[in-house]
DNA sequence: TGACTTTACTTGAACTCTCAAGTGTATTCT
DNA sequence: AGAATACACTTGAGAGTTCAAGTAAAGTCA
């Protein structure tokens, strides 16, 4: 372990709990609220709103998961689920006999509205009503310097 | 709606974006550096964490919970799968019939030293090696103003 | 003391996610 | 063309979390 310290240092030390304990109370309150209001789990919202942003509210399967950042596998369930609840639909891929082409439905963007308007409407109240715009930008920056990192398609 | 922007501005909206992802992409990593190199789940390890930072290396039950802010349930089942595990046992509470105490075996001391010095490394590869000292006290700024409003019981 | 309430924890079912294995359709290579 | 390989999903089992309901031991109060 040359050339590397092995342990945090306090400031690390209390930056790393601090952040950990937010992004876990950040999560559960994000998901209780969609829960409560929605009945759907965050990670399936995101699913709609990245349908709903589409042109033709239409993607395959491979690259909506690509997108959302999800294994296929997780995308199937989570498409088999939403299909139940009717708001979204899956078809053949008329140029790839081998790919489904998830689709969101009427009732799917209609349910998505006020859903998305809660949601931000959370994401504001705990999280932007208190921050500055430097601290916004900060942590921007922050996240996008770790994400090339993490994320090794991020540009 | 009066006072309250509705939706986020284009800073706000990236920044979220950004920190949604990143988020999310570091759990993943944190979860499974922890799955593969000790098979147990990051909540399970800091459970095991915080058991050992105790000075009897015991806590009750819901004074682990507290602190973890686990709720009652998940840390039953979750210190059900680690007594399986033989790492850590449960206790009648002498004191309150109703009580339990968890304790961390020997076996979980042994086992936590060589955890916790690639869960750190893991850390310190994904998070703190690409931040400046600057941008840890940014970020650990900024969550603690978020803590005030998401955790009630946060100084 | 005995009923009532609260507290501490457990249980079991439903749900989501992961991982490994499986199915069927393209693509490649000779 | 035919065989081998790669790709796009799906499936099912296992594990962790949540939620609602259940059990048992304090504490409260008439």
């Amino acid at each position: 372990m040359v050339g590397k310290q092995q342990w945090l240092n306090d400031q690390e030390q209390a930056t790393w709990r601090s952040f950990m304990l937010t992004t876990m109370l950040l999560e559960e309150a994000l998901d209780r609220q969609l829960q409560r209001d929605a009945d759907i789990p965050h990670a399936y919202y995101a699913i709609l709103v990245a349908l709903s942003e589409t042109p033709d509210r239409a993607l395959r399967m491979s690259e909506l998961a690509d997108r959302m950042h999800y294994s296929q596998s997780r995308l199937t369930h989570a498409v088999t689920s939403l299909e139940r609840a009717g708001l979204v639909t899956r078809h053949r891929c008329p140029t790839d006999g081998r790919g489904q082409v998830a689709t969101i439905t009427d009732t799917g963007m209609t349910s998505l509205r006020p859903i998305a308007a809660g949601h931000v409407a959370e994401v504001r109240r705990t999280v932007f009503d208190h921050l500055t715009p430097d601290q916004v930008a900060q942590l921007g920056d922050i996240c996008n310097t770790l994400l090339v990192g993490l994320d090794p398609s991020h540009r």
